[in-house]
DNA sequence: CAAAATTAATCAATCGATTGATTAATTTGC
DNA sequence: GCAAATTAATCAATCGATTGATTAATTTTG
């Protein structure tokens, strides 16, 4: 054991506060304390607070992509791959709910927009692949000819909202995300709602 | 002239710094400032900085719900509420583009839920009014029977990402809200994508 | 009506606490 | 023994909040 080091715990650490208490409201010396390092350590590593909050963006931002790519490239029906990207977005985001509340939040801040411009340059991309996916779609005749953007704009800020206010889709009880069951009962209601309105919305009058 | 009460020159000026630094970012110093009043008078109107907060928060909030409620009453079919509800949901959301997102941002903090219960509570009876109408219109055989709460958080959603990010939707220009004529150009946009796509999985198939 | 008394509004100055960052000294590991 | 890692101590700056004093507006009183 013992096998730590402290820059990775620095990193460890800050990722919890800031999903916790945002970027402005975590301290360097809190997240010092919660990693067991020193504060000088914080800046000897990363060079600033934001240095720390960047490399856990990037880290994170990067293992996106990939997974979209390999449905593009399937060789299944564009509605296929259309549901399957719904599934696995979904899941994505819904598995690590608090970080993504916490990269909004701080991403919709128009302060320090160059630091953040390459991060949304990479988030961009994956619309990409889903416009890709449904222009093959209708190219083949299966999808009707929709705002493809606004189709996507949909599908994303319905599993955000829903990460963000799981709360909204519970006309009674209270859902937590950080409880597995709850966020399993949810995940399979988000998929199955998406999957049956983008259809729906996408596929022509028989 | 000169009718400005100084209480009304804080909240104007904190409202608009708030959104475009959310709470942590904006200090009591800079209001002061910005607002022409004495730092002082902050905590004398409004006991604290968050005092500020709250009060924009209920005065926005408040006049949310009547707008809805109006729409329900109107003697015309759920399809035709709905299409309504959509068209002045978005435009407000849309006209108010940089509260709604400090808004959005400020709740997603899991600080201060005592604080925020009530203003949560307030926003979820929106939800209800909308709930009714899709209720109603599946009552009378019009709707499919739908997952309600999810179509709801999609319609939300939808309008909440392309609020939040507008150039989602623009493959190559830059939209900005804070631009009439791009603003009219998304408005329009984004109600007749809502409206197609929410009659699309809403009506049944002919 | 006008003088006195009271309340509300505003101010500059400053409080202690906390912020992110840096320094210089020390310890560790090879 | 030397470079990298880690520490404690400290920096100036800023934070939200409060103070006591002052002015403006209102109410009370005779």
């Amino acid at each position: 054991m013992e096998k730590t080091d402290k820059k990775t715990d620095i990193l460890i650490a800050a990722e919890k506060l800031f999903c916790e208490y945002g970027f402005e409201g975590t301290s360097t010396r809190h997240i010092a304390k919660e990693s067991g390092a020193n504060m000088a350590m914080i800046n000897y590593y990363f060079g600033s607070k934001m240095g720390v909050f960047m490399e856990i963006m990037e880290e994170r931002v990067l293992g996106f992509k990939s997974q979209l790519n390999l449905i593009k490239e399937e060789k299944i029906p564009a509605r296929d791959k259309l549901l399957k990207v719904i599934e696995k977005y979904a899941s994505r985001i819904l598995n690590n709910a608090s970080f993504h509340k916490m990269m909004h939040r701080e991403l919709s801040l128009s302060l320090r927009p160059e630091v953040f411009a390459q991060i949304k340059e990479a988030m961009g991309q994956n619309l990409f692949v889903i416009e890709d996916i449904i222009k093959e779609g209708i190219a083949s005749g299966d999808f009707r000819s929709v705002d493809i953007r606004m189709s996507i704009v949909s599908v994303m800020g319905t599993i955000s909202m829903v990460t963000t206010s799981p709360n909204k889709i519970a006309p009674d009880s209270n859902y937590d995300l950080n409880n597995e069951e709850d966020r399993e009962t949810i995940k399979k209601r988000l998929i199955a709602h998406l999957q049956d309105m983008i259809l729906t919305h996408l596929t022509k009058p028989q």
